[in-house]
DNA sequence: CCATCTTTGTGCACGCGTTCACAAAGACAT
DNA sequence: ATGTCTTTGTGAACGCGTGCACAAAGATGG
């Protein structure tokens, strides 16, 4: 997972909790292979097995949808990848717009899952006058003056971030002015959003810095626990002193 | 966040919480900041705030790494710093390799916010033979076929995946025979493991999928419940039929 | 040295999420 | 039609994580 959710502190919207949510588009992916082989029906112990999760749970987390599963039976592949599609509301098409158009951002543009999960990538958008009318996977790159114009005029929900964290607070407050509700920041600051929008953040940096944490337990102290000392603080305190506190970029962007 | 961990179910690592390791790292920024302007103290007020989180959260957090403030004043910055590095094992050096150089995988090799972190890409790795000898980000691109090898020779414990999903297993498994023994995945793909190894899995298509529920919800409802039908669903189920289960890429590259 | 004031560290209660285990439901064979 | 067998759907228990609220600790001023 990338990183945790921002706000919503666990509202449980109409009845289905906030972590069923986030399992259901494994469970979308892994009902589509199986579509896309034909297979009419599965177990909740096979799409279980193929989502990495547990059984008990999938049941479970179906239940909130409704019963749509035969007993003795199992689950119908097609319902079930409509019923999903439905209640994640992929059924409908979402414009998106990416605002910071760096290696990260083109990236993104150029990622071909949008389009069969019912996003569609509206405009991209850059601070650099430069990136202006370049095309990005064969879309123009539009500076961010027209931000607001483009929100308003294709009636935009969702942004994703990817400029340096320097920008995004900005960004983030113009795309909510022009009525986006949805922000998925991939630059690496706290955004601040009123109430009713959501935030979702992505940050390599920290993904990276957990899996080090697991290594190094792994790893079984085998320097003393006091390796280093003031030395290492020192040099670790230094190693930061040159530009933001992140380097200023996105997870995933170029320094 | 980008998506959930993969396998230990919640194994709290010596009496450290999961969810306490998840937040080590958005203190570690904020107290970074805070170091670079030369402030030498924070109440967990402050930094709750700048980090996003709750006061008696963060003080909760640190008192499992153990009694690091002073009452009346707060928390001195540069020791906190130091504290929190060395319990996430940043204040040593972490060899790390990406597969798979796509426009993701080009992106991260690209970060710069790795070595102040103690991360260093020790090598760039892509099946394709045109690749070979390209310089990414100042680091030649190396053939698949010295993977092991390259792991061996640097003690690399920390492998990126940026592969289409359909290489991503395989390459994992020679990722973990070759000792790796902490994966971040960034292809559409549950991966299998053995025991001892830690999966963290970045998805932008879930992200997306997950505010998509949120703003369907937030929307109100404007359409019926059951706006689409069956026309939807045939729509949505044909949509994919181009490709892998996703464009069996990773939810950041190209199509 | 004492009083006051700030801020930490934590005991406790609550709620969400996970898992077990089983009864109910239905398919399928005879 | 009846019995058996598979698999769902869920009640209940448990454990983790969160947030409140407060006592203890220490700084600071007189």
């Amino acid at each position: 997972m990338a990183t945790g959710r921002t706000h919503r502190p666990a509202t449980r919207s109409r009845g289905i909790p906030e972590a069923t949510v986030a399992r259901l588009p494994l469970y979308l992916r892994a009902l589509t292979a199986l579509s896309e082989r034909s297979v009419p029906t599965v177990s909740s112990e096979e799409l279980a097995a193929a989502a990495g999760v547990n059984s008990a749970k999938l049941r479970k987390d179906f239940s909130y949808l409704g019963s749509y599963g035969t007993r003795g039976v199992g689950y119908d592949v097609e319902y079930l990848v409509y019923q999903i599609s439905r209640e994640l509301g992929l059924t409908q098409d979402w414009p998106v717009v990416i605002v910071g158009i760096g290696n990260l951002g083109a990236a993104l543009a150029n990622y071909g899952g949008f389009a069969s999960r019912g996003f569609r990538v509206a405009a991209l958008i850059d601070a650099d006058p430069a990136m202006a009318g370049k095309p990005v996977a064969g879309i123009a790159v539009q500076h961010t003056d027209e931000l607001e114009h483009i929100i308003e005029s294709n009636g935009v929900s969702i942004g994703v971030i990817a400029t340096p964290a320097g920008a995004a607070q900005q960004v983030c407050d113009r795309l909510v002015a022009a009525g986006v509700t949805s922000i998925l920041n991939f630059a690496p600051t706290v955004l601040t959003v009123p109430d009713g929008v959501d935030v979702r953040k992505v940050d390599l940096s920290i993904e990276l810095q957990i899996l080090a944490f697991h290594e190094q337990r792994k790893a079984g102290e085998e320097v003393g626990p006091d390796s280093g000392g003031p030395a290492a603080a020192a040099r670790a305190a230094v190693a930061d002193d040159r530009k933001g506190p992140d380097g200023d970029m996105p997870a995933v962007m170029p320094a």
